[in-house]
DNA sequence: TCCGCGGTAGACAAGTCTGTCTACCTTTAT
DNA sequence: ATAAAGGTAGACAGACTTGTCTACCGCGGA
């Protein structure tokens, strides 16, 4: 029985960790945020290190859910669900407190690729990307690593200088982008 | 006659930030690092944030300077050179403690856009962009905007992935999607 | 009725952070 | 020779950090 409190603690945690990053995120905010006691974080979670792990594998799952639901919602045909994913980025760009990929932001401020935080976080690029190559397959890419791994850095390029510029409209650029290595890679 | 003891400062201060991030590096860090005393420190700069800022300032110029340089090195052709960029990339990769792009980074943890940190990191990549457009209009794109920008985020997509990944041959899937989209610009 | 569980509130320890201040040292120019 | 400039060393204030601990509260079940 996962307590509700602790749903809530690690839901208030991923708001704040993705807006404010993870070291200027102190445990006492999030506490104050959420409502909820500090022995009542410190009872589901070791350290605050632990309770970044929490939030980002919630999100992970949550967040992959998301945006597959939402890309399956615009389209059926796995070309055009490769070219909607830029669709459903661009709405999130627009978002209002938009900063960027949680797991991006996370693999930053713990760079040492030894961490667990970093490696939660490059687990959920390449989660991601398994859904993109089974796309990729679909449409029957000549090469659907390649095709896989264009459409990815075209995804993280549009995320990043969104998060930048503060302009939503890298998608627009990465979709027409995306359209054209679809379209050499048959 | 800008002392030797701060361009020491602020050399020190950029690898340290680049390595660790912002809020993770203490200034006390950084002084032991570069043998400096805090009020030298508090003589050149105003506060931590204004040391950041010197930090990006000087590294924006650098490291535009050193991309610059390192592309030219190895092309005179147009096209080629927006190639070649991705090779510059893939060695930067390589480097022994590659930590992703310091304007990436701080964009993502001074959030707000009217933070002149933000902003920093924003016009770094507003000016590097300037250099891509040259290329691309020099090579008689159809929609130089658009190559410029579809080049940049292959760009940052690698740069990204290559961060949360630590793969490095995330340049060589995008050199190869820029070659199509260079082809298909014409 | 009474016990225990899950939670709260808040004090607390120990450390770290930024930023200020004073006292001293060393070099250079007059 | 002396004075000013620029730097060092280190103490210090005050705020903020994570993590621990104690005392209490309210509710459900035996």
């Amino acid at each position: 029985m996962p307590s509700q409190r602790r749903e809530h603690l690690v839901q208030t945690a991923v708001q704040l960790f993705q807006k404010h990053g993870y070291h200027a995120t102190g445990i006492d905010r999030i506490l104050a945020e959420a409502g909820v006691a500090k022995m009542t974080l410190y009872k589901h979670f070791r350290s605050k290190d632990e309770l970044i792990l929490g939030a980002l594998r919630q999100w992970d799952t949550e967040s992959r859910n998301w945006l597959v639901r939402a890309i399956e919602a615009r389209a059926t045909d796995p070309g055009e669900r490769l070219l909607a994913l830029f669709d459903v980025l661009g709405e999130w760009f627009e978002s209002h407190d938009f900063n960027g990929c949680m797991f991006n932001n996370a693999s930053a401020e713990f760079a040492d690729h030894e961490d667990p935080i970093h490696a939660a976080a490059a687990e959920h690029k390449r989660l991601f990307r398994n859904y993109l190559r089974e796309q990729a397959v679909a449409i029957g890419a000549g090469d659907p690593d390649k095709l896989t791994q264009q459409i990815a850095l075209l995804m993280e390029g549009a995320i990043m200088t969104a998060q930048v510029s503060g302009n939503a409209d890298s998608s627009v650029a990465a979709k027409d982008a995306a359209a054209i290595l679809i379209e050499a890679s048959a």
